[in-house]
DNA sequence: GTCTATATCTCGATAGAC
DNA sequence: GTCTATCGAGATATAGAC
């Protein structure tokens, strides 16, 4: 259990070094050695817990994208109506972009780099799930456009990416940010509604 | 006037070269050895013409944008109604990135990486100069939302990147494409209008 | 598991002939 | 302007002691 625990916080470290340089530097602007450096480790522990840079790359990934849903899932309470649920997520997902945007610039940075072609499309749709199990309700509940789940997952998507590009491009009192976040969602209400 | 046009093919081929190297393996994956190799000219001829690497990525993108803004500007008519003028950029858009997705992927990839903060605000302005003058004058003929120009010009973006990866995720009919687009283009009008 | 030291390799950039 | 040849820096990954 302790060993485990120690274990454990090496790898935290060196996850956490790797997001902050990657998302300054680049995937490529940044050596495994400053990584190491920057975690507070030897360069070679590094690649006993990654054996190559690639691995350390694609984990950091995954291991984003299940902290994001893991949030976003615990947020919505089965007792909620759908509108509320579907809210609730929006909300909620801007939020944590804006507290996590180290994070949520990562999953993008990924994204459009060659490292996204080995993610599997089975992972891929694993890590849509919550997402769209929401929108099929929705679209069954007359309350979204009948048009395929994949189109608004993408659309809803990009809609948030963009929010969270706005409101970090510029500095917001939390007064102004939080109307741009209403705006936004009645936008993307206006645009997703039958 | 032949000496020159030698100059600019060199370059060009150079160019294209890049473009088609960074998209498939990134900007750190593609050494300049290859880029020299499938541009047909040797290694220092591209330092001639760049004298380092950053200098060859960021004149690509600067190149592509201005590509597009002249291919954009070019579709609109100024006898056109505001609305009319609206809806053809954004149907055009989308065609330019379909006819050039390595282009249209390359400024994203761009965007997201540490190279974009080494162009100017002022030339991020005003290479967005033709798109703001029409939402400006969206909003004055109360044809758009009264928001910040700069928030409906971010939106408006990010919505036609998600077409974007929609329709290139998957392969489409023409018809069944031109569906699509023609759905997108009543959600941003959803979206968008007061 | 963690460290130090280092092998091996590749890349960006330059020098200099043509 | 274009090429060939090459240098030097710095990268990933490994070996082996502890």
């Amino acid at each position: 259990m302790i060993s485990q625990s120690n274990h454990q916080d090496k790898r935290k470290d060196i996850l956490s070094a790797a997001l902050k340089l990657f998302v300054e530097f680049g995937f490529h602007g940044t050596p495994t050695s400053k990584i190491a450096a920057e975690a507070g480790v030897a360069n070679g522990t590094l690649f006993h817990y990654y054996k190559v840079k690639d691995d350390l790359v694609i984990a950091l990934y995954n291991d984003i994208k299940n902290e994001l849903n893991r949030y976003i899932t615990s947020k919505t309470s089965c007792g909620d109506s759908l509108e509320t649920k579907v809210k609730t997520m929006f909300i909620h997902f801007i939020y944590w972009a804006l507290d996590n945007r180290e994070k949520f610039y990562y999953i993008h940075q990924f994204h459009l780099s060659p490292h996204f072609s080995k993610i599997s499309p089975e992972t891929i749709h694993e890590q849509s799930l919550c997402h769209i199990g929401l929108i099929t309700e929705g679209i069954r509940a007359k309350l979204l456009k009948p048009l395929p789940v994949e189109f608004l997952l993408t659309i809803i998507g990009s809609h948030v990416f963009g929010i969270y590009q706005y409101l970090t491009k510029t500095q917001f009192s939390e007064k102004e940010q939080k109307k741009v976040i209403n705006d936004s969602y009645e936008m993307l209400w206006c645009m997703m509604k039958p």
